[in-house]
DNA sequence: ATATTTCATGCAACAGCGTTGCAAAGTGTA
DNA sequence: TACACTTTGCAACGCTGTTGCATGAAATAT
């Protein structure tokens, strides 16, 4: 494959565009925050669940999208930023509500860094904080 | 209930020191690392699984132990070492190796803070690195 | 243009984790 | 001893993530 097509964001991780890609990658786009395989699948409709899976699947190997555990044992997905690979860019906080279960994406927060002990190599990392949002905190 | 028990940790905390939930208590501890329900399940082997995850319920709502989501969609409990409340005593790093799955705690290390934006309210935090162990790196 | 291979999709099914209802066993109390 | 309350084990369930398989679509070769 040779990297031309029509849809940039694919196209720069050469990942086919077929429509269910593009379908699965507008939706994440469209919503503001990281969303789960079923929030997914409710919003599209028409796409069965392992496809959007394999889907999903295949973006996160090309760096297409990453994934966040939400603090509620789901996973969430999120399109990544970053201009080249999947980096410091899209290492931002996150910030799950425990009253309406919604997951915030603070991406003007980087998440601090730290000093591993010797020998542990550092593949990503996850900053969640769990309380209540201001929606919920009223 | 009033609290006078022979099982300090359970007292602590106004948990009644059931044999189940002391043979919960001393799995954890021994451990060092924080353990799964299904790894607790195996180590124990006469309990059943219902209750180990009551009585790990029980635990967290009383701040005996706290749990952390492994980086894999599964939950961990650990014991909470504040002396008063779960607080900033075990807000600690984990690591989670990819290679082995195996989570690490990093107790020496604090997570760094951050500041939530306005109307934010924060209860808990999490901070994961994923990568490779030093077993793994070999 | 047609045949052949490769890839993407949908359906069905499954495993594992977390969770609950219910009845039996255990514990404490009057 | 009788009664109330708690804890436990068994069984079952829902949900998330995941895979096998057969069909359909797309790319490539003939």
């Amino acid at each position: 494959m040779d990297c031309k097509d029509n849809c940039p964001l694919l196209e720069r991780r050469c990942v086919k565009p077929t429509s269910n890609r593009i379908l699965v990658l507008k939706t994440l786009t469209a919503a503001a925050r990281p969303m789960s395989l079923s929030e997914i699948e409710e919003t599209i409709g028409t796409m069965d669940r392992s496809s959007i899976f394999r889907v999903l699947t295949l973006f996160a190997s090309n760096h297409v999208v990453h994934t966040i555990e939400d603090g509620n044992g789901v996973l969430r997905y999120e399109i990544c930023d970053g201009e080249d690979e999947c980096t410091l860019q899209d290492m931002h906080t996150h910030f799950y509500c425990e009253r309406c279960h919604r997951t915030f994406c603070f991406k003007s927060i980087q998440i601090p860094s730290i000093e591993l002990p010797d020998g542990y190599i550092m593949h990503s990392v996850n900053y969640m904080v769990k309380g209540i949002c201001p929606n919920c905190a009223h």
